[in-house]
DNA sequence: GCGGTATGGTTCACTATTTGAACCAATGGT
DNA sequence: ACCATTGGTTCAAATAGTGAACCATACCGC
């Protein structure tokens, strides 16, 4: 494993749930040595990326990462081009829509929009890691996926996510039931680069009782036309087999 | 030098001019061999840090640093606190605020407000790098810079930089005309962390025509003002020299 | 068609960087 | 006073990094 991989890793421990971290735990947590550790680190703070912080010289994400996300998004404005499509996904709906993508193999989320009108929502939080095996947005990413055999055996209930995959690749629009968060129901579909991969999943989620079905066919309908929309905005191309049954979708 | 700093330098080199760079261009800017340049590259890209776009397969920053940015700004909401303050000074004022933050040694604007009025206004982007010995950013910096000597020496002009540093140290604000942007007149305060170290600098910056004595009083006034505010949402110590300084132009 | 010159990417012997057990210093608890 | 933490440092040993030369492809002028 190069150096570069090994630091790159110490980035990805820094969490919501644990914004600093010491030296010990970074240590224990890398499986990394100390020394190693600690170099690692202080390479990472002499270009901004990780800060020490406090007497306790507690390390967290440094400044550095503001400065190039401000960048990635200048230069590639996924983020900010999505925004209206999902706020009006979650006005039309009246539900919370958002919007996942791929980042180094593990389905990050990008954005979210809720609804504005009262009654109770699914609450999201940016930058959250979805699991494969139990989202929607997960099920749409694997149906699309050019070799998902690893990830699919990798779950806790292999049979019960092919089945969801199968049923995404069927229908153009995956959907799970109290699976990830209990009580939620989720609708997703894929969203497609330039190349016709996979590269992420827009859904809809909704608390369980309010799904009837006449919530559940007009978030289909304005799903698949919303994930037909960012990929386009994207610069992707939905798979010609895809797109008809979207379009059978809108009716 | 250790690849993990090499690598790190790779991303330094994407930038708004140049968002994207082929495996030639990085190789030629960062001064490394080719192979080593393909290798680092590719342990960025496996980790979503930069990716590779279109059938040149150049590079630009991935979608991983997004993620990082969210983390950060959930952890430490520098930007988000600081933008309300910015705004309202913006108002007051009737000219751009704009707000720098040291990072690895240089200094990056990290957000910026315009008044919302029309006539002529100076614009400015995210993520540019402010050179220190150009702007009244960068005085304010290195007037409460343990060692600002190194700094000093590699300007183009020293004498006239050890001017104003020594104006901003006796004034408690920096100031400029001209010299960074053309016709572009700003006045700039020092920003503090907890330690009392100067990690940043808070700034409006006016078209010189505008720059009336009122127009220059009342900057002075409210910039004191916001530096006082944003340096203590940011959990920071102004120094006490200065904050008496600071008293006496709020009158 | 050909040669020349870009491009991105790969190979492998050589070597310089990285590694980690053991160490130090400071702090907090009993 | 002692033990158990913490963060951080050292240096011989070993691994990972390096770079000149290589390949494949694409484009341009002739």
């Amino acid at each position: 494993m190069s150096t570069v991989t090994k630091a790159l890793d110490l980035l990805q421990l820094f969490s919501r749930d644990s914004p600093q971290l010491g030296l010990g735990q970074l240590t224990r947590l890398s499986g990394l040595n100390k020394a190693t550790c600690h170099r690692l680190l202080t390479d990472l703070a002499a270009k901004g990326l990780v800060e020490q912080v406090g007497p306790q010289r507690e390390y967290r994400l440094g400044p550095a990462v503001l400065r190039l996300a401000a960048l990635r998004e200048a230069a590639v404005p996924m983020r900010q081009a999505a925004q209206p499509i999902l706020r009006k996904l979650a006005e039309a709906t009246g539900e919370t829509a958002h919007l996942s993508h791929r980042v180094a193999g593990r389905l990050v989320t990008l954005s979210y929009a809720y609804a504005a009108r009262p009654g109770m929502k699914v609450m999201m939080e940016d930058a959250d890691v979805l699991p494969y095996h139990a989202t929607a947005s997960g099920a749409a990413v694997l149906a699309f996926h050019p070799d998902p055999e690893q990830l699919i055996a990798a779950a806790p209930e292999p049979a019960a996510l092919r089945d969801r995959i199968n049923d995404a690749r069927a229908r153009g629009v995956a959907e799970t039931v109290s699976t990830f968060e209990k009580d939620v129901h989720s609708l997703a579909v894929p969203v497609f680069d330039a190349g016709g991969a996979c590269i992420g999943a827009l859904a809809v989620a909704a608390a369980v009782p309010r799904m009837t079905p006449d919530l559940h066919a007009t978030i289909t309908r304005d799903l698949t036309a919303a994930g037909a929309e960012i990929t386009g905005l994207w610069g992707g191309q939905v798979p010609e087999s895809l797109a008809r049954l979207w379009k059978g979708a809108a009716r």
